[in-house]
DNA sequence: GATGAATGAGGATTCATTCAT
DNA sequence: GATGAATGAATCCTCATTCAT
């Protein structure tokens, strides 16, 4: 009979997100997850043996979906237009991450205090480079299209173009509508570069 | 005798940005502070009545540092290359980029905390977007001389790159030693483009 | 069927006397007996109305045992020897006491929580001073045979003795393989009496 | 101006004394003492690192109390009674066992929670068998005065004598005001012997 | 008969802040 | 100008206990 545990193991992990997405990790507190979560603070602990666990699960939850979706980035190399395909996956990592980047940092805030646990924690380790590296994939399969310079390793492009989604959550001018805007734009300059005229 | 009195204070931010850039904001508690400015946990309300003004006090304090040296950025367009001057520029802010970076989400942290504090802090602001508007000043410079594409918003370049640049501080492999060769990809990156065979 | 109610409700009694022996009672929670016995918390609860009642079965239960052992050392009056006869009660009773001191302790810990249980619980006191009661019987027989001085106390002597027995317990120097020389001398102590210079 | 920091401090010692004595160690929580000391919670965290740390710091000071008292013990070896020395030595740790064996039971309690503190913690047990040394020394100039048995270990008979005594803490019988007849008594026992008909 | 889930009350501890000296 | 002492509020977490299944 796990109908009941699974539903509330998956409100408190809905609800940790959304806690720290609106409050920030300060204010995460058990107490604010837990009646976010219409539960007692108790109960987190019957779920989770830490509030780290809590926090680690629900990352590892947030990457669960973005790695689903990611997953045939790769295979899409050659088809629809470069910067489409750029754009739709920048724009869903977005939304993603407004609520992952706030956990990730609350999560290595409650790790790093404790020194025992400064271990990178593998498996959220993992999980983090998913992103990188199957936007990696696909950029070295658009260069073997002939559709991305060959003389820039697909890792690093992956890397500043990752780096540059993440950062802009940090800038307030980019926040909430202009987002898309934000996005075409980022697409633009990485596709084109900066240099030249521009009217080539 | 303002002579005591002004050590006391600078001793202060100094410490706040030792202690938060070594042990996390979470960790930069008023005990850590004081202790590692070597003064009582007291001493610090007679400079400053918030710990938020404190932290407040050292963001402007390291801002100030990077615009002084930023100022005279626009100057400079039409000298040297542009990958030259974006890589010196970027390596300047890298340098402060990892003590403010983490006072500023110390800041942002303690902020938010109370409803009543979260008007953004105008002094701050404009310190904030400094770097950003001093960087786009200069690639607007730099398209005025024809060496920047003028199809693109100086703004948003300005933005884009400094949003790299953050977003990097996040990436664990970006860390460390390696940062001037990411540095230089990443300015390659931004000036080439990624599209093209790159031997054009 | 009883047959696995009652061997649940041993697992839990032997489970309480071990936890608490191991771990000692602060440790001694429900969670680790439920554990150690194998069963789920809240079946504890189909069996024992209060953790207290689980505690309090268990000491009765050692007491028990106890005094099925005791309940013919009246009866010995006579035979031996003294210092033989006690020297045999007091180290039977030693090795109960390692399970059943801490069970008490337990017990008073939990039992004075609330007030309204403050009342001694007759049925334990009844147990508790078994051990008392048949030491001072057979003191008393010993006295009527002659070999016990007949100017003390039967009840006091037992008292004495037991409760040298008991401190034993809590002094560090008496633990483990000491105990059986340390018995012979509180024996011999008790039996001779300090005074005089021994070799009448 | 340590002033009103020693006298929060004496009467956080005090209070636990008193806490633990009257309630029970289970019952002696922060808040309890905090209360009984007229302080708030967090004024025990300024003068003690831990609980733990308080309870000792209690036990050290009752023990230095005894050890004042007990100095000079072994120089009247030879003067007054040998009884009445005994009964007063007696007597006047039985005034201190009452606050003093709950308190290390409390504090041993919390010791063995986390196993790091496990270590029997050197300057109590230096304290702790301070009496039983003081008494043997005194035991032992006896002997030499011939007025107790050269047959025994003056150690041993130390050891029994307190062990009787702390254990008749946890006898319910001997509690409050016929304390000082069982004290009586005991040392009666300790004099005499069990054995022979006690009319020589 | 047994259990997984849930919880209210409470525990030790920390923190930013105030105030008398 | 500086500080030792004190504190209210809040934090994470644990426990004995209840209840639907």
């Amino acid at each position: 009979m796990t109908a009941r545990g699974d539903h509330t193991r998956a409100e408190l992990i809905r609800a940790s997100t959304a806690v720290v997405a609106r409050q920030g990790y300060h204010q995460a507190t058990t107490r604010a997850i837990a009646a976010e979560a219409g539960v007692s603070e108790a109960t987190i602990y019957r779920h989770f043996p830490d509030k780290r666990a809590l926090f680690f699960a629900a990352v590892l939850d947030g990457h669960q979906e973005m790695l689903t979706w990611m997953a045939d980035l790769p295979a899409r190399a050659g088809t629809g237009s470069l910067a489409g395909n750029l754009t739709e996956c920048l724009t869903r990592l977005a939304a993603l991450r407004g609520a992952l980047v706030p956990l990730e940092l609350a999560l290595m805030a409650d790790t790093n205090q404790h020194e025992e646990h400064d271990t990178p924690i593998p498996a959220l380790v993992d999980a983090m480079d998913g992103p990188p590296r199957l936007l990696a994939q696909y950029l070295a399969a658009e260069q073997r299209c002939g559709r991305v310079n060959t003389h820039l390793d697909p890792a690093h492009i992956a890397l500043v173009l990752l780096a540059a989604l993440f950062g802009l959550a940090a800038v307030p001018a980019a926040s909430a509508d202009s987002l898309p805007a934000v996005i075409a734009e980022t697409v633009n300059v990485f596709i084109q570069g900066i240099t030249g005229p521009g009217d080539r």
